[in-house]
DNA sequence: GCTTCGGCTTGATCCATGTCAACCGCGAGT
DNA sequence: ACTCGCGGTTGACATGGATCAAGCCGAAGC
């Protein structure tokens, strides 16, 4: 697919590098429905690209906002810290994926986001973005979308969380791990688990004993083989089969 | 305040009536921070005022979705149902609340909105709103803000479903209903809850009799006195006091 | 005024998950 | 190669909240 860009000095490498128009993701992401001339417009705008090492902060709840940001490559969770320290794993993010949007409603941002591995975002300045998607028709409805479709998530976490017991929690975890992992081109059977069972207890209401008997019990019945963070699923209905069993 | 209509015939009573620019509740609905002119251009968006009665839904999962709602009066609450049967209330809305954001995604509704007390919404298309917040930034931002406030308070419900005991979320969420009352001109001390204790319950991902409890042991405690869906608080500390003592 | 019914309260018991504790195993650092 | 430590697994036991069950109260209908 030829590119064109304008043959002038400011395109270095970085740049190019840095264009939307060439990011394999863009079918997930925010570019979602443009136009080659639209896709060009925000590549303008997404001119900073940082790399996160594992372990590192995005950014902290309480830190000013002012951009979302879109991961090119890595995995990262945001989590909620109370007072008096307990703290509740918000969400994993993966490529594609946007974070940050609940710093928009009160301009800091509510929550941290931390690398479980070392990744590379896009920082999308807020306030250029709502410029520009008041000119890309389709932008600002992809973009209403996106936070649209967030809200939509955690509806699902909140069903998850008031209504499941511990397996169907897990159960319903997985599955949709392995789904947006096929999204991204990847196996939907084989993937590394990026975060601690203590995390994903965090995400899922449960203590991290209580998710290692679930993979093990997930293991004894034959649905899915784990060693450590290493997953195999085997029996796709086996798990979508724990959550619809009951009244 | 002396409101300047153009005088023609187009403008009558029920269209006067429904405007955002004579609305009392518009600073905390979607004209926040409009100038009187971009009021009334937003007053030409909203056409439809609707009656709903206690008991009847506003939409219902499914639907195709073009309008979001805001509550001119009354009381609504959001639920999400599962096929075996389980669901789950996600949220209950107050005047100047906004209902539909779950439904721009899809371009479905994702939940069912369903009055509980008769009530009055007002019906902003979708679409137009689109358009209108293209042209004005004051409002495409304060758009922004409402959806990114709906993340917020999910992210609150997932702390308070993932790591709160019963008590401690009963308690939020009385303190979260009287500081809504609060904004909204009422007292912050006594208010009649406009939902049964089931539908509490499922909110609080807990079983109606575990509300009742808690109900009964704040009362006990002096912190509240109930009567059914009356509710005074009697010592707001000591609510707040149930929520921080945990390490 | 009486009945009925839905919503609420309260008690007794059960069970899923939390808690506490021991141990394992792998990867990092010496 | 050794050991240190973190993350994970597993077991025994404790408990918060679910479940089951009975009865109460107040509003709506006869």
């Amino acid at each position: 697919m030829g590119q064109t860009y304008p043959l002038n000095q400011e395109i270095s490498l970085s740049v190019i590098k840095t264009a939307c128009s060439n990011c394999n993701l863009r079918e997930l992401c925010l570019p979602f429905g443009l136009s080659l001339e639209e896709l060009e417009r925000l590549d303008d705008l997404i001119s900073t690209r940082r790399r996160i090492k594992r372990g590192d902060h995005l950014y902290r709840a309480g830190e000013p906002f002012d951009a979302i940001y879109a991961i090119r490559s890595g995995f990262f969770k945001t989590d909620v810290l109370l007072e008096d320290g307990r703290d509740q794993v918000t969400g994993f993010q993966m490529a594609g994926e946007l974070l940050g949007l609940d710093g928009i409603s009160t301009e800091h941002h509510t929550c941290n986001a931390i690398a479980l591995e070392d990744s590379e975002i896009c920082a999308i300045p807020f306030s250029r973005l709502e410029s520009l998607s008041r000119e890309i028709h389709n932008l600002q409805h992809h973009f209403h979308k996106v936070m649209s479709r967030e809200i939509v998530r955690d509806h699902g976490v909140m069903m998850l969380l008031g209504t499941m017991r511990a397996e169907e929690r897990l159960a319903a975890f997985l599955l949709n791990l392995s789904q947006r992992f096929t999204a991204r081109g990847f196996s939907h059977a084989e993937f590394y688990l990026r975060m601690t069972r203590e995390e994903i207890g965090s995400y899922l209401g449960l203590k991290l004993e209580t998710v290692s008997r679930a993979f093990s019990k997930f293991q004894e019945e034959g649905y899915i083989a784990v060693q450590q963070k290493h997953i195999r699923i085997l029996n796709v209905n086996g798990l979508k089969g724990l959550m619809n069993h009951r009244a």
